[in-house]
This record gives structure tokens, C-alpha cells and sequence, in this order.
DNA sequence: CCTCGACTGAGTACGTTGTACGCGGTCATG
DNA sequence: CATGACCGCGTACAACGTACTCAGTCGAGG
């Protein structure tokens, strides 16, 4: 019951009043985890490699966090705490927006476990509010809040989804240990037979004809924020377009 | 080495030509393990508990599928299938695309579990296929495929965020076993706490003006979803917006 | 300055998970 | 009819999250 009497994670203090000094920190012990998510997945993240990573004992981490799930939210808002949205809004709204989609792609990229969590519900730590505080601020000025609400929910959706479908090679990759070159050539037998079966002729243009080496991830990416972008605009009053 | 002859959990044959009749199939498994997570969660869709489920003892699964992830794939295409595409396209692009949409959150919201799987890749199960092929067709007639894939990946973007939004309060209802305003008011004091540190504006915005009861989920969707079709039209050959 | 209790990091142990392995029985094929 | 491939299943193991416990240590009250 002593546990449950705080809401949430951000509640809780860090560290009780009296006793001894405390060896680690949360803010190491999410470091820590956040570098090993990095290079081996969030399931290698595990408590006890965890703890080996700062050298102290398994059971040590439960005093800093009360169980793995809260480690992970404390890892995901330090991630949120990598996008740049200094001085925003800057007064072009545009530039604003630009910036933090791509700062939140790049994350994603450089952080694909992060696909892999879910509960965040409205995750609500500092970094996160942060970054409503700063993104949404940019359209304030010009919208009601519930219009500014729903078109942040269009742009993160889109940009999220984007990152997604990346993440999910990147991690597929990463999983099975082979190159995406030597993924796409296991494939292709599976390809080929769909292919040929005949029945799915859309699907067949898109393996044939579409994106392939053409235009790259980043150029690709670019192009639908430019088209979210300008949806965003047409929902702006007139004034506030340029 | 004989399980990694196939690529794909699509290509692996169902069952081998010879021996006894098996008591089982994989359509029965991946319906017995969907209604467990419905009911209690991806989580509590153990290998155990589902044979158990079917009457089976635990190891019998693995006649019939690789390995756990292999069976979550089927389940995950096998929610595809609920989507209805019926008869597109039909003519009027907008009220398809429409369709499509409340199809797949209506799904979502019925298997809030979905938002756990990632791996998925380009999932290209029978039931995906069929989807592609199905929604993608609306547009194809009017534009280039690779513009059709940027506006998809919009419209995907918009209704799987919506989705995952609202299914990661399900979720987190489930999980904890309070209901929603159980949830709501154990965690005022904490959303009291950030109003009152005066340093989040625009939340505390967000927290006491903004849509609240005052407009259902339902509602809040379909308004979105108009905007983002407003943007498909947008995009579209003057002639075929009709 | 002393005392004492709250708090420390760590070790051990338990229950649950996915799944490797091997068994005796069974049925389609030669 | 003989045979061997395949059936469902029981046992076993390693890895996980974490509950419990304990000797040592720091800091506040007298």
C-alpha cells in the first residue's frame, strides 16, 4: 500500500528524507538503460543487465523505481528530452513545426525501441510536457485549442507513423542480424510468389514500380511533411499563413 | 536449420502431405489466442494458456507454429480480415476511404492489444493483402502510386494515432482495474500539481477548456478524419474530387 | 557527542515465461 | 501388411521480474 499511494512516477520523490547517501541516481540508472536499449533492444534492457551496466546489484535498482514498467516510462521522457524546440515559437510557424518533426523522426531513428513502448497513456513527464508547451505554443496564437489540438494529432500522427514503419526495419535488421540487403534477397521468394500468383496487382506495382532506390527515406519523409504542412496551412486563418 | 528453410510465416506450409490427421489448426489456435487477448491482454496470451484454452497440452502449439511471434503475426492479420473493403472501390472515393477508416478503428478499439505488436514489418500476411489491395485501389486510378502511397501513409498515420490514443486508456483501464474515472481521479492531485506550479500554460489549457465531454471520441474522430480527407482531396486531379 | 531507527545495497529465492528434447502411440503410404 | 513420419504431450531448463531479508551506515533528537 506504501506503493500505491502515489499516482505516478513523476510523484513520487526520488529520494525519501533521512538515511544514508544513495550510491546511484535515477537519471544514471535511465542512462544506463537507454544505452543498452540502444544497442541490443528494450528487451535486453532487463533489470539485472541494467544493474550490471553501473555496477551495482540487481535488486539495487528498486530502490530508485518501483518496478521495469516506470524505468521505462523515465527512459522514454528522457528520450523526449532530445528534441530540440529551443526558442519556439519563433514566429514562422512553418520553420517551428519543420524542426520538430524532424527532431522527433530523428529520435525515433536513433531510438527504435522506442516503437516497442506502449502504456505512456499521456505519459505526462517533464519532457513531454515541455514539448506541448513548446509545439503547441506555436499555433496558439493563431488557433482555438481544440483546432490546434487536432491538427498536432494529424502531424504527430503522421510523423510517428513514418518513424514506425523506419523503426520496424531497423529493428528487424537488428533482430535477426542480417543486412536489409540480405533481408530483401530471403524475400524474395515470398515476393516473387505473391507476384505471381496474380492476385494482388496493386501490391505488385508498388514491389515494381514505386520509391525503391529512387528517392531516399529522408527525401520521401520530407515530401509528405511538406503535404501535412500545407494542410496545416489551409486550416490556418488567412493572416497567419505567411 | 530445417525451420529456417522458410523465410515467412505465410510461406511455411500448414501441413506436411503425410501422417496422422492433425486435432488442431492454425485458424483454431489464432482464434483461441485473440479471444484471450481481447479478454485479458497480449500478455496473459501465453503459450500455455492459449493450448490450454483449445484443450491442449502446452507443446502441442509448436506442431503448428514456429514459435510465439510467428502466432502473434497470424493473429495480427487475422484482425485485417475484420475490416470491411467490400465492393471498393465503388466509385465515390471519399465515402470509401471513410469506410476504411471507421473500419480500422472500430477494430482497433476491439483489440486494444493490437497497439502492443510491433514487429509486423511490411506484415504482408493474406488478410493485409487483401487490404492493400482493396484501399489502395480507391486512388489508383487517379494518381501516380507513389503519391497514393504518400496519402495513405497520411491516412494511416491519422487513424492509427487516433487509434493508439484511445486504446492506450483501455489499456491502461484494464491493466490497473479501475475504471476510467476511478483513473481520472487518482491522478488529479498530480495534474493539480502541474496547474498550480504555473509553469505549463498551455496544458493547463488543454486540461480545463478543451474537449472534455463536451465532444464524444466518436465525434472528435470523424472531425479529424473530414480534415485529413479534405487533404487527400486537395491532392487530387481537379476531376476526380467529385 | 551519543544513540537509535530509518534507510542503504546486495543476496537468495520463487513463480512464470518461452521453448528444446524425447517419448510412446497412430495413421498414410509403399 | 509393414514401416517410418508425424502426432500430442510431459519433463526440463534458462531467463525473466521481483518479494523478502539482512547486516551495515548515515543522520537527527536528546
Amino acid at each position: 500500500m506504501a506503493d500505491a499511494e502515489y499516482v505516478n512516477i513523476w510523484m513520487r520523490p526520488e529520494r525519501p528524507a533521512r538515511g544514508p547517501k544513495p550510491a546511484y541516481s535515477r537519471a544514471q540508472i535511465t542512462e544506463a538503460a537507454v544505452r543498452i536499449a540502444d544497442a541490443e533492444g528494450l528487451e535486453a534492457a532487463t533489470m539485472r543487465r541494467i544493474a550490471a551496466e553501473i555496477g551495482a546489484g540487481a535488486m539495487s535498482l528498486y530502490r530508485y523505481v518501483p518496478g521495469r514498467d516506470e524505468l521505462i516510462q523515465l527512459m522514454a521522457d528522457r528520450l523526449m528530452g532530445e528534441i530540440d524546440v529551443e526558442g519556439m515559437p519563433s514566429g514562422d510557424w512553418r520553420a517551428d513545426l519543420t524542426r520538430y518533426a524532424h527532431g522527433l523522426r530523428a529520435m525515433w531513428l536513433r531510438h527504435p525501441w522506442i516503437a516497442t513502448v506502449h502504456r505512456a497513456l499521456p505519459g505526462l513527464g517533464p519532457q513531454q510536457l515541455r514539448l506541448i508547451e513548446a509545439v503547441m505554443g506555436v499555433l496558439d496564437a493563431h488557433l482555438p485549442i481544440d483546432e490546434n489540438l487536432g491538427l498536432m494529432a494529424v502531424l504527430n500522427g503522421f510523423v510517428e507513423g513514418a518513424a514506425r514503419d523506419e523503426v520496424s526495419w531497423t529493428e528487424e535488421v537488428r533482430r535477426s542480424g542480417v543486412s536489409e540487403e540480405e533481408w530483401q534477397a530471403r524475400n524474395y521468394p515470398y515476393v516473387r510468389h505473391l507476384l505471381e500468383s496474380g492476385e494482388y496487382p496493386i501490391f505488385g506495382r508498388i514491389a515494381l514500380e514505386a520509391r525503391g532506390p529512387r528517392l531516399g527515406r529522408d527525401e520521401q519523409f520530407r515530401i509528405g511533411l511538406e503535404r501535412v504542412l500545407d494542410c496545416i496551412a489551409a486550416a490556418l486563418p488567412p493572416e497567419a499563413r505567411a
